[in-house]
RNA sequence: GGCUCCUUAGUUCAACGGAUAGAAUGUGAGUUUCCGGAACUCAAGAUACAGGUUCGAUUCCUGUAGGGGCUACCA
């Protein structure tokens, strides 16, 4: 059992002995100490000396003399006001690290027989990824990964936005600009190409609309009244009536931009289980909406658009389908639920979407609910913050937008330009040396977004670029470089052997520190998986490598003072390296064995 | 305007209602002929403001100031 556990269960035990009364054991708060400090846990006791009507000093003086009798393995305890602090033995914590060092599942949590679906990325195809997208797969590849290790299945799926006005723009042109132009002829990346087109057609709008305001119209009126606008809304006609140059144009450009995406998710290390497409969904929802209009869970107004009355829950009015019978975002949302129910009967349906969304979300879950959806109690909102620069927001118009293919390649870039100052890597082949920076590059680029909490808005300076030293990635993978050196010299000088198990009878204050942070591991990954975040486990791993350079800095390893020492050590350091390979991997990023 | 989220060192991020609010970066000063110096050590530096609840508040409640988002028959 888990010692806090155990710590929760046996204070309620001892509570009930000295005082003849229960406390819930879920109620007692355990907590870890700071790190400098000689005790492995504190029971916050201040609550109890209500219960014994003696001061807290006395109370958890008290108390720890019981739990001392309840559990053997406690070595000593100090009662600090209504602080109990608590030392386990070192032998405890020596036969952890026996145990770990044969256990090849350790943070592998239980099956929890539970089947998660999980969307992320949900990208338009009229232009490529930036940034944004970035976050949001970062996020959704990670809490996938971190998912599976905390016992779920787990179906990873994308949606595809591929449909729609926006859309049409990129094709419309393509269709008075393009020339025949493919991504072969140009040399570029599929969805560049398209986006180019996409901005092309808001520069020619543009240009119209600017023409109509300087004969007297408002900014509105030259919008409704540009000659571009009433082609695009032709052609999205067209496209809906299935009109065969306009559906072949589409899947020619999306085919381009689909093209493009998979390149960008092989180099950030990214996959889908499926991809959904809402040219597929939508048609689904309209039904869906037409099913609830019969029984009488919407309602139509006398324009013929559908709408949901969610007044009590203080929501609103939310229009679901409109007056023409088309079908709006919220609609392309139902059908798509359906149809994932029906292909996977999954316990939670999440959705990894910017919190600018937060009340389309409310709804759809409401809408789910009343429409008496068996999943709709299992939808999730992953809800997370906009990547923001020094300027604000990202904008499209002003340019400011971050590319993610060419921010991917600045990491890279960046990467091997410390490697190269560096010079380590003199045995290297050209191939090995492509590899490890781009493991470098993405290591620094997903730990620098992962390491903060997903629900908050994040900072990125284009300005600067992203570190590689401190409370970074390359930090990390270095620290497990360093270990995969260690253990390479000690195989080489005395063919070390990990099976063998390791005997010592006392340990140092920083291996202490050290195995108290592995022996944390499976609990940050539960925590990291409840909560959503892979900020948690990024945060823990840090803590970790830091953790295991002080204990570097200042014991010897292969040169330790006796065998049992140097042995412990050897085991102490290579179940380091095997959390930060397996924890690293989580967040979506490999470790290099030199760099 | 209505709803909602946010505000912590110069900067970027941490902190189940618990001890002296942690890191990183930047700044200054250092690291024994020692297993990898992308590391380690030391120093200075912060809870927007005013109340309230509590043994105890960065955390919960109320108000003020400043900022973001939503408030489309866009997605």
């Amino acid at each position: 059992m888990n010692i806090q556990q155990l710590l929760r269960e046996k204070t309620a035990e001892a509570i009930f002995q000295l005082y003849n009364y229960e406390v819930s054991s879920d109620k007692v708060a355990v907590n870890i100490p700071p790190n400098d400090f000689p005790y492995d846990y504190t029971i916050v006791a201040f609550p109890f000396s209500k219960i014994s009507k003696k001061s807290p000093e006395q109370t958890t003086t008290e108390l720890g003399g019981v739990l001392m009798m309840l559990i053997s393995e406690l070595e000593s305890f100090e009662a600090v006001k209504g602080f109990l602090n608590l030392r386990f033995k070192d032998q405890f914590w020596i036969q952890f690290l026996q145990e770990t060092i044969n256990n090849n599942s350790f943070g592998e949590l239980p099956p929890t027989g539970q089947k998660v679906l999980i969307e992320y990325c949900g990208p338009n195809t009229n232009k490529p990824l930036h940034l944004g997208h970035l976050r949001n797969i970062f996020i959704g590849y990670s809490i996938s990964e971190i998912l599976k290790a905390a016992g779920n299945d787990i179906i990873k799926v994308n949606i595809y936005n591929d449909r729609g006005v926006h859309i049409c723009k990129s094709m419309l042109a393509y269709q008075k600009y393009g020339d025949h132009e493919t991504p072969e002829s140009s040399g570029e990346k599929g969805d560049h190409l398209v986006g180019e087109y996409y901005v092309r057609f808001e520069q020619e709008l543009r240009a119209q609309m600017n023409n109509l305001m300087a004969d007297g119209l408002s900014e509105e009126e030259a919008r409704k009244q540009a000659p571009l606008n009433s082609e695009i809304s032709e052609m999205l006609r067209k496209w809906e009536d299935g009109e065969v140059e306009v559906r072949n144009l589409w899947q020619t450009l999306n085919q381009w931009v689909y093209q493009g995406f998979e390149a960008t998710f092989l180099k950030i290390g990214n996959d889908f289980d499926k991809a959904y497409m809402e040219s597929d969904t939508y048609l689904r929802g309209k039904s869906v909406v037409e099913d609830g209009l019969k029984r009488g869970v919407f309602f139509k107004k006398a324009d013929g658009s559908v709408w949901v009355d969610l007044e009590e829950e203080a929501l609103g009015e939310k229009l679901l389908t409109r007056a023409d019978g088309t079908s709006v975002y919220i609609t392309q949302d139902l059908g798509t639920a359906d149809m994932r129910y029906e292909d996977y009967h999954p316990d939670r349906m999440i959705y990894t979407v910017a919190n600018e969304q937060d009340y389309h979300f409310k709804v759809l879950k409401l809408v789910c609910k009343k429409l008496n959806r068996p999943y709709a109690d299992g939808i999730h909102h992953l809800s997370y913050g906009l990547v923001d620069l020094p300027s604000g927001r990202m904008k499209t118009r002003e340019g400011t937008v971050v590319d993610a293919d060419e921010l991917i390649d600045e990491m890279d870039a960046t990467a091997a330009k410390k490697t190269t100052e560096l010079g380590k890597i003199e045995n290297f082949s050209e191939q090995e040396l492509l590899q490890l920076n781009h493991t470098l590059g993405m290591g620094a680029l997903k730990f620098f977004i992962l390491k903060v909490d997903p629900k908050k808005k994040m900072l990125f300076n284009p300005e600067e670029s992203i570190d590689f030293h401190g409370f970074t990635g390359p930090f990390i993978q270095y620290t497990y470089a360093r270990i995969c050196s260690v253990l390479r010299k000690a195989a080489e000088k005395n063919g070390f052997d990990r099976k063998e198990i390791t005997k010592r009878d006392r340990l140092e204050f920083k291996e202490r520190q050290v195995l108290m942070q592995v022996y944390h591991y499976p609990s940050t990954i539960l925590e990291a998986a409840n909560k959503y975040e892979p900020s948690t486990l990024a945060n823990y791993l840090y803590q970790l490598a830091k953790d295991y350079n002080h204990f570097y800095a200042e014991l010897p390893i292969l040169n330790a003072e006796d065998e049992s020492a140097r042995n412990f050590r050897l085991d102490l350091s290579s179940v380091v390296a095997l959390i930060i390979r397996k924890g690293m991997k989580l967040l979506g990023i490999e470790v290099p064995e030199r760099m």
